[in-house]
DNA sequence: AGTAGTGTTCGGCC
DNA sequence: TGGCCGAACACTAC
């Protein structure tokens, strides 16, 4: 489910809920839910992978982390981490992170920092790769600090589109490749949701999961690298490395 | 049918 | 102190 292009995706298919009042919160959550019952959604938002539902001086962050998953108007069998029941309709989240935090989202989330937002910044996030040199670009595009919302999808795709090996270290990288590594994030993320939206993501992969380089036909890598360890698919022989 | 993975946090250990 | 590592969480597609 849940890089930033599907928590976008989540947070359009519930903006009915907007203004609405909810009559009773349940679920295993442990937070407060009793603090919910009767309040009025102001907002609902997202940034990077977090949902975010909006009230007076306080929201609901939601974490779909790996396994999470939601229903509109519908129940899962399993038991709902946090339920909100409306007068018309209800919403469920399962297996995610929930939490319940004081104050205003825009206190604490910088936008220009989330791939999907109209207020992302290239030149931001350019800095932010500039000041970790010794960083491979295989843990940049997992980095929620400089690329909120994208994750190993997104990482393999954008890699392979640009034709950049993962081991690469930021500070041995041309500046046209740093270029193409921010502008590509968000380019490829946005295709994403488009594909999501008309179910038809996977069949678009280029590398993510793939035997072999759909450039050069040569079988494709398979590894764990960097600090996040994540599985990388790519191809030695058109993904330049810079180390 | 078992395994691995679209993710993050936390505690323990050097 | 801090970085690294594994565990935990909990679901499901292949």
């Amino acid at each position: 489910m849940p890089e930033g292009p599907s928590i976008v995706i989540l947070k359009e298919e519930i903006q009915s809920f907007k203004r609405k009042k909810i009559k009773k919160a349940g679920g295993n959550a442990k937070v407060e839910l009793e603090r919910l019952n009767n309040k009025t959604i102001l907002d609902i938002k997202s940034w990077g992978k977090h949902l975010l539902i909006c009230f007076d001086k306080f929201y609901i962050r939601i974490h779909l982390l790996m396994f999470g998953s939601y229903r509109v108007n519908e129940k899962k069998a399993s038991s709902p981490r946090l339920s909100l029941q409306f007068s018309k309709g209800e919403l469920n989240f399962y297996a995610c992170s929930v939490q319940i935090i004081d104050g205003n989202p825009d206190e604490v989330y910088d936008w220009t920092g989330d791939i999907m937002s109209p207020s992302w910044n290239d030149k931001s996030a350019i800095k932010k790769i500039r000041q970790n040199p010794e960083m491979l670009v295989c843990d940049a595009l997992l980095d929620q600090a400089i690329f909120a919302g994208s994750g190993n999808i997104i990482k393999n795709e954008v890699l392979f589109r640009i034709a950049l090996h993962p081991k690469s270290k930021l500070g041995k990288l041309p500046l046209k490749y740093i270029r193409a590594i921010v502008s590509e994030t968000v380019n490829y993320s946005f295709d994403f949701l488009n594909w999501k939206k008309a179910f038809v993501l996977k069949k678009h992969w280029l590398a993510h999961t793939k035997k072999s380089c759909p450039r050069c036909k040569i079988p494709l890598h398979k590894e764990y690298p960097g600090k996040t360890k994540r599985r990388s698919f790519f191809c030695n022989n058109c993904q330049k490395l810079f180390a």
